[in-house]
DNA sequence: ATCATTATTTGACATAGATCATGTAAACTC
DNA sequence: GAGTTTACATGATCTATGTCAAATAATGAT
């Protein structure tokens, strides 16, 4: 919701700067909500939320206070599932926002841990009252935002029914690729900040399964893979496998 | 939102029943709606929606106009996939909304088929403005909704990436079991208004598969599934197999 | 720098569940 | 109510991935 200052990360303490500001806030509250009331909106989010790598911003059974937007940097949200294990139910990158699934129940269901050093930006759900008017209109564009996640969650759920391990990494590398690309990253190039076991686990599969698919996308000139880099070599050809609008994001 | 009338679902025609004597509107809007938002509530909400086996709510492309609430009956949204198959992304019983989805792109992206003879309450999501005040309760309930969908899909998700078929059945029977238990029908028995090939798509299975399993449960002494109708055996045995709160609504 | 730890790759093998094929029983049609 | 269609069941395979095992490479710690 606020841009980080022209000096740098290390700086962000004790700065005031306006949600209309900053260059996020149109992913964040996309349209609708007017000037005067991005004023408004202004006084109540927070700022100067930093998480190194593998840190916590919450955690399963922790309450609900906010609503997170990932200002810079990657976020993984995941289930426990037995005592070992776990489930990656999403990777959040910046103007994503984070831990709607907690305003059913006012209890984080995830845990949130910062895949590198990360920014974000809160926004108190349960003292959007302050705001009178703006309230109606903010959470207007929470409920498309909800509806959003909910759409996204439908395509995640055909792929993991209807499509194979080959078509479940394409269709994950092109959603990153596009998430990128629309923050003015190359589509084409890219670090994965998550592990082949994070990519496994959110797409249902073995961690050796997603290493071999890299070797044989490698194979298959459809993509280079050095460690975390990536190479999207022949977009085309990888959005045709994913196959219809099943983009995941 | 509304009640049918006392004379059977024939009579519907030019009923006015307020939502407040609904029984269903708690679980349409549970909490934090007074009384007096209700009445106003009231004068937007449609009901008289009535679907016969195989008729539709609304296809995918469809703009969206309304989120409905089931009153009776049951009703199946689906995604087409490619030229025949389709992905059945869920079931939607008594007291269940319907379209959240839509609310994103202003478009149906699922199309919703009744299984059985269904009767549906309409909300013109478009119009809430009209209702002033109660506006931002209404608003905040459905937040709530959305975000519960959204936990839904999650259990879904780890259904989907780390359950095996027998788990994954066992799952919907109890999810359909716990929410008819809700609306104060029996936990143990019930019919499924579904085909064996629905309960496959859902789940991510071949339709052989569902049948060998009913099969399976029947030898185990798990349940009894004559046609459509399922007879639950061995509530905690089949609660124990699924594992973990993933219950699946 | 060196060692220890953890992440990734690669290979050999096992298996759950898909697919294909066919049979049987409801449910609809006229 | 005989015939046609559609839903469900069951058996025989086949295959995409999982699992187990081990090698290699990267990362972090002293």
């Amino acid at each position: 919701m606020s841009q980080s200052s022209p000096t740098g990360t290390g700086s962000l303490e004790g700065l005031t700067v306006a949600c209309k500001d900053c260059s996020f806030y149109q992913l964040c509250l996309p349209v609708g909500v007017g000037e005067p009331d991005l004023a408004l909106l202004d006084r109540i989010v927070k700022r100067r939320h930093v998480l190194k790598r593998g840190e916590h911003l919450f955690r399963t059974g922790d309450p609900f206070l906010f609503v997170y937007a990932v200002k810079s940097g990657s976020i993984k949200t995941y289930t426990p599932i037995r005592d070992d294990t776990d489930q990656v139910t999403g990777f959040h990158l910046p103007g994503e926002l984070l831990g709607l699934d907690a305003i059913h129940t006012e209890i984080h269901q995830c845990g949130a841990v910062a895949l590198e050093t990360s920014s974000l930006c809160e926004l108190p759900l349960n003292r959007l009252e302050e705001l009178g008017d703006v309230v109606a209109s903010v959470q207007r564009q929470l409920l498309r935002i909800l509806s959003k996640q909910i759409l996204h969650d439908q395509t995640l759920q055909v792929l993991l029914c209807k499509k194979s391990a080959e078509e479940r990494l394409a269709a994950l590398l092109l959603s990153l690729s596009n998430r990128y690309k629309r923050h003015g990253f190359s589509a084409a190039e890219f670090n994965l900040s998550m592990s082949r076991q994070d990519i496994a686990s959110y797409l249902g599969l073995a961690e050796e399964t997603v290493s071999r698919l890299f070797t044989r996308f490698q194979e298959q000139g459809l993509s280079t893979v050095t460690r975390k880099y990536v190479h999207l070599l022949d977009l085309p050809r990888l959005t045709s496998m994913v196959g219809l609008p099943e983009r995941l994001a």
